[in-house]
DNA sequence: CCCTCAGTGAAGCTTTGACTTCACTAACTT
DNA sequence: AAGTTAGTGAAGTCAAAGCTTCACTGAGGG
């Protein structure tokens, strides 16, 4: 639903997914759906604000690929969708290697300085 | 560094973490600096934005215990914090063990019919 | 058929956020 | 001492983001 004529502006699907939980509201959303699906009006009377917000934030979380939703009659129904945290645990997951090789390299320093010691 | 003179307007670590890694060129600055610490110069060389703008990015990383930063005579050196982290992958795993727990209820309800067809 | 309820599009409001420039301080260099 | 160079504070600009209200469509219920 409501997907953007154009591309939006954020480029990357990290850039999107990092974004979208960048908001307290949305990730309320988040969290509500991973418990259970529920209605716009649902979502609206929990986060206690607009319906018409609540379209937005949903616009912007299907999006990130982290929520979809159905309509049937007049009723639309939200889902999260856990796949799409994928890309953030990769993101985390990427930077603490990062870091490791980092420890690694320092380790590995350390280690030749000691060893130069033992010759000494 | 800079610490405001009020908490921040952002109340939760997580908030503020998710808030800090919202922004590309935060990432962009964690990136780099999860090879190697650099000077605020450096950094601005990099992401090709003013010192200025990296003095601000900086302090929004340092509130989220993402980077940390020590001066020595005049240049800063920042650094990253991959502890800082924690916090996120904590939220992952929630809400990945909301969704498994869903799962689970399915599989009961799932079962439930089957051993009712088996019955019948 | 009329009424209510769920959701949406359009517009506009207000705040936040990401920069910049300018001016200034403090620390090296020569 | 004079000139760079690194970083900062203050202030201002500009666009994006989060909401709201209003008006309207369409589905269901009496």
């Amino acid at each position: 639903m409501m997907q953007p004529a154009v591309e939006s502006v954020r480029s990357s699907r990290v850039d999107r997914l990092f974004h979208a939980l960048g908001d307290a509201n949305r990730r309320r959303m988040v969290s509500h759906l991973a418990e259970r699906p529920a209605s716009v009006s649902e979502l609206a009377a929990v986060l206690a604000i607009s319906k018409t917000a609540i379209g937005q934030h949903l616009a912007v979380l299907e999006e990130a690929k982290l929520a979809s939703s159905t309509k049937l009659g007049r009723v639309r129904t939200c889902q999260f969708d856990p796949a799409g945290l994928a890309p953030l645990q990769d993101w985390i997951d990427y930077h603490r290697q990062e870091w490791n090789e980092r420890l690694n390299r320092l380790d590995d320093l350390i280690s030749g300085i000691v060893s130069n010691e033992d010759c000494a």
